[in-house]
DNA sequence: AGGAGATCCTTGCGCATGCAACCTTCTCGG
DNA sequence: CCGAGAAGGTTGCATGCGCAAGGATCTCCT
């Protein structure tokens, strides 16, 4: 038996296993952070957050459905559910997508501008305290290297989303 | 005025904001994937396999709820949702810490020690396939080398953790 | 001793999620 | 022109989470 059976718990402390964990750990840790800390200074849920910039960062400041859901950590029921409570609470509104009646635009109001544009400069003050507390300049340059390249590996999709049209 | 108002849109390209969105979606996609794979091949959830991963790693194949809720994503009473049905299912069993009769100790069984065994090589075997199918060998070691970096940087607690006695 | 306060874990509650089924609309081949 | 199938969104259902409150136990200071 020359491959010592792989069976066993060599592979317990294997170092793609320890990686991961420690990067799902990374990632809980900064959502809660994330998340608190955008409760308290803008009222706003991570998930509304990711929404409302999304929106906010596109011209015209709509998006479709099927495109946010692609870009955020959401599935299409998840985002139905979450921009109906967004408009709910006044922050976006459905429009109907003219050339295409089945798909309907999710369009940030001028009250949804207001509160992602508040609660920005906050966050990223955060994200700087975050980061900036952790990771020395060059690591950093690493850290965003590599999430980018993740993200288009893991989802490659992604990547070249943003049709900013309705036509495609 | 020379600070050109921090308000505005200029912020919403901001890089630490890009980056985190690239992390979230990363670990979206990633979390995803190894959940699919884990139910199919091992019929497990992500976090029954952390929950059980960690215990088998431990020596005594036991740890207390604290540790176990400082380890893993969850919060306290979901660990505790989370033993419930794990010792339902045969995996884990509680028992009485000795010296401290608030706590109490989450013990592997052996039909739980099987069960995550069979999971691991295939669980590693995805993970290799999703990390070397995304990063070269360097930057691998950087992704690892800054996993633990952020980790140890947002959840400090965490890296001392695994006290195996009771007894402090 | 003894009691205030901290710690460990568990429950009540509301909320948010994903999957699968569904309806509507678009597309494309015959 | 029409019908089969695909695609975009929305809902029923079950599941799982976190927060806050609660009960039990430990700790420490007086």
């Amino acid at each position: 038996m020359a491959k010592t059976s792989t069976t066993g718990a060599d592979l317990l402390d294997h170092p793609y296993l320890t990686t991961m964990g420690l990067f799902f750990e990374s990632h809980a840790g900064l959502a809660t952070a994330m998340e608190r800390r955008l409760a308290v200074e803008a009222d706003l849920s991570v998930q509304w957050f990711e929404v409302l910039i999304r929106l906010a960062r596109t011209p015209g400041h709509r998006l479709r459905m099927s495109d946010l859901a692609a870009q955020t950590t959401l599935s299409a029921s998840g985002l139905t559910r979450a921009v109906d409570r967004l408009e709910a609470a006044g922050l976006v509104q459905r429009t109907a997508c003219p050339s295409d009646r089945r798909g309907s635009f999710t369009v940030l109001t001028d009250a949804g501008e207001q509160r992602v544009m508040a609660a920005v400069p906050l966050h990223v003050q955060h994200l700087t305290e975050l980061l900036e507390g952790i990771f020395s300049p060059p690591e950093l340059k690493q850290f965003a290297a590599l999430a980018r390249r993740l993200r288009d590996g893991v989802n490659p999709e992604a990547a070249l989303a943003s049709s900013p049209e309705c036509v495609e």
